[in-house]
DNA sequence: GGCAGGTTACTCGGATAGCGATTGTCCGAGTTGATCTGG
DNA sequence: CCAGATCAACTCGGACAATCGCTATCCGAGTAACCTGCC
């Protein structure tokens, strides 16, 4: 099990929204620059955001993605189910229920405790992400972000922002 | 991202592993039957755990595989990492350090922020895993488990132990 | 000088290929137990 | 009747295809700004 890329492009990108002026909007190519990504794959990822309205959508010139709410309001979770979609990532198939053992389904009351375990990690897993707001991150990100580094973004925000 | 199908196989077949006496084997065949699975794909299931030294196997007649050691000291995690692998499912890929604002690596100290949360859910994950053994699985699947069909289970252990 | 219409450039969105991992299958290596033969 | 060698059946283990989802790319639809010409 692998955990999908885009997943860590969105988080990031969604960080680089959060940081944008109100009223502002930042087209996915300019993201893909930031990151140096390929601007359609990103492109993808972010439609996927856009479906999920945690960011809006401006096309034409001056257009471009702006988080929907506050950052303090979206959670990691959030971004995360965006892309990934939200159905539990074990599936229980019952093989149980086959086999020369089994038995008609009327007989199986509960799902089978490998699924409830399984199913219990998950919410632990989901209940970290929803702890942590995307605002949390982009603090977190400039804890750990060097001076330097942070006078860089800003010269490239003030170029791409007119 | 979805969970290997192989992870619930190979737990139901160890809950099962766990039912045999010891001293006593069950080849794959058998366990492939008792859940009506394909015999091969199974077979490569198990042989992940044998290399995760989960379960022993003895060749020839009257061979197989069974636990190599109590259901008790088995985590729910150990089968699923001798499955998975224990690689950690988030990638960081370190995007943060390509694009116009990059900065040489020896600027970034800590991982970023977007990482630790993610491992951090990670690990709420793996915990839950951990603290449930094999032996608990089996309880669990003994009280759901109507009276019929811990009898035609047993009836099966009859005819296949000879 | 102001306004209206057309044009242009820019942006998103969905439809379309490529690739790797999971899924599925097979045959050979090794071992045990039974059988057969000779004493 | 017993012991030893042979044989045959059974089981695991690794090597070999097929399918599905993730990765990557493109072009068309729509929009806002700008430019030009007219009033």
């Amino acid at each position: 099990m692998k955990i999908n890329e885009g997943i860590e492009w969105a988080i990031h990108c969604c960080t680089i929204l959060a940081s944008v002026p109100e009223g502002m909007a930042l087209p996915a190519r300019r993201l893909a620059e930031f990151f140096d990504l390929p601007e359609h794959y990103l492109a993808k990822h972010l439609q996927s955001l856009s479906q999920a309205d945690l960011v809006t959508s401006t096309k034409g010139p001056g257009g471009g993605y702006a988080l929907s709410r506050p950052a303090a309001q979206i959670t990691v979770l959030d971004i995360v189910q965006a892309i990934d979609g939200s159905a539990p990532h074990f599936q229980c198939t019952e093989i149980r229920r086959r086999g020369p053992s089994g038995m008609p389904d009327s007989c199986y009351k509960k799902p089978c405790g490998i699924a409830r375990t399984m199913w219990h990690a998950e919410k632990a897993w989901r209940d970290v992400l929803f702890t942590v707001s995307l605002e949390d991150v982009q603090n977190m990100g400039l804890e750990e972000t060097s001076p330097q580094q942070i006078e860089k973004s800003i010269e490239w925000f003030g170029n791409v922002l007119k």
